[in-house]
DNA sequence: AAAACCGCCTGTCGGC
DNA sequence: TGCCGACAGGCGGTTT
């Protein structure tokens, strides 16, 4: 479900409202989401202390806790963290985690497919959190410019679709962000890394970004699941322009809109703006 | 290196 | 209306 655009919404409605809170309590309604210790060693290890930072990696959540540790979350497909004010909300019905602050109020991991999962590591250790271990570039980053992009591509007969999707080579963009992309810059899913020309891989590196940012500045896309820190949705559904319109018109030329499997997912393209082959 | 599977879970939707 | 399979925004593991 959360791709970057949503993950960095959650880190920035969070943040203003879960640091510098000691955490009174633990409970993990879902034992398997709480993945690299025994149950009891993460809350023992947590309680008493506050959260002092919140970034994003990709799709990771990473808390700082006092006393050098980190605490890593990844929601999956359906994973929320909501900031509750108080604690008197009865608990929502797939609620996997909650972190109280006392008086501060608490923090709730909600998770109706319970994929979501939580990592206590010594700060910067992450071997443990094999993903977060060897993630790729952050794309809103100077570090993703376009002649890495363009050295990324180089010689990959992958499909560019797979590719973008790939953690390892860029870090946060899902299926929704990897359509919309390719879309804004009219390239076909299956077309292969190296056969882009050099100006369209110009174009998709500056897709990418845009439409991260455009996302981001809309609080992410809400289908159904997703939830921002404070408990809202989204708004960039309503500006999606490919990602779940089969059957529909395309909005650049008019033409049918296709959708077919890339990579193992559901792709969305425009048979005419997006040529098969260049 | 890459692709094609499966599994992890629950809910929803479309077809019959 | 009910049942049943397909499918869903992610990712790790295995096999080919």
């Amino acid at each position: 479900m959360p791709e970057l655009p949503e993950v960095e919404t959650v880190r920035r409605t969070l943040l203003p409202v879960v640091l510098h809170k000691p955490i009174t309590a633990v409970s993990v309604f879902t034992h398997r989401i709480v993945q690299n210790r025994p149950l009891e060693q993460f809350q023992e290890l947590l309680v008493g202390r506050s959260f002092t930072d919140l970034i994003r990696r990709g799709k990771y959540l990473i808390f700082s806790v006092e006393g050098g540790l980190e605490l890593i979350a990844h929601l999956r497909m359906t994973g929320r963290l909501i900031y509750y004010s108080s604690p008197d909300l009865p608990l929502a019905k797939h609620t996997s985690a909650v972190f109280s602050f006392g008086e501060g109020g608490e923090l709730r991991f909600e998770d109706v497919r319970k994929f979501g999962t939580l990592d206590l590591v010594p700060q910067g250790e992450y071997q443990s959190v094999k993903g977060l271990y060897t993630l790729g570039v952050e794309p809103l980053s100077d570090e993703f410019s376009l002649g890495f992009f363009q050295e990324l591509l180089l010689g990959r007969k992958t499909k560019i679709k797979a590719l973008l999707l790939d953690q390892t080579k860029i870090a946060g963009l899902g299926n929704i962000y990897a359509d919309e992309s390719l879309f804004q810059a009219g390239i076909h899913p299956e077309r292969s890394a190296h056969s882009l020309t050099a100006e369209e891989v110009q174009r998709l590196h500056a897709a990418i970004k845009e439409v991260l940012e455009l996302a981001i500045a809309h609080q992410g896309t809400t289908f159904r699941d997703y939830r921002t820190g404070y408990g809202r949705e989204g708004s960039f559904q309503n500006q999606l322009r490919i990602y779940g319109k089969k059957g529909a018109d395309c909005p650049r030329c008019g033409v049918q809109l296709e959708y077919r499997k890339v990579a193992g997912r559901t792709s969305h393209f425009c048979p005419a703006c997006q040529r098969e082959q260049p």
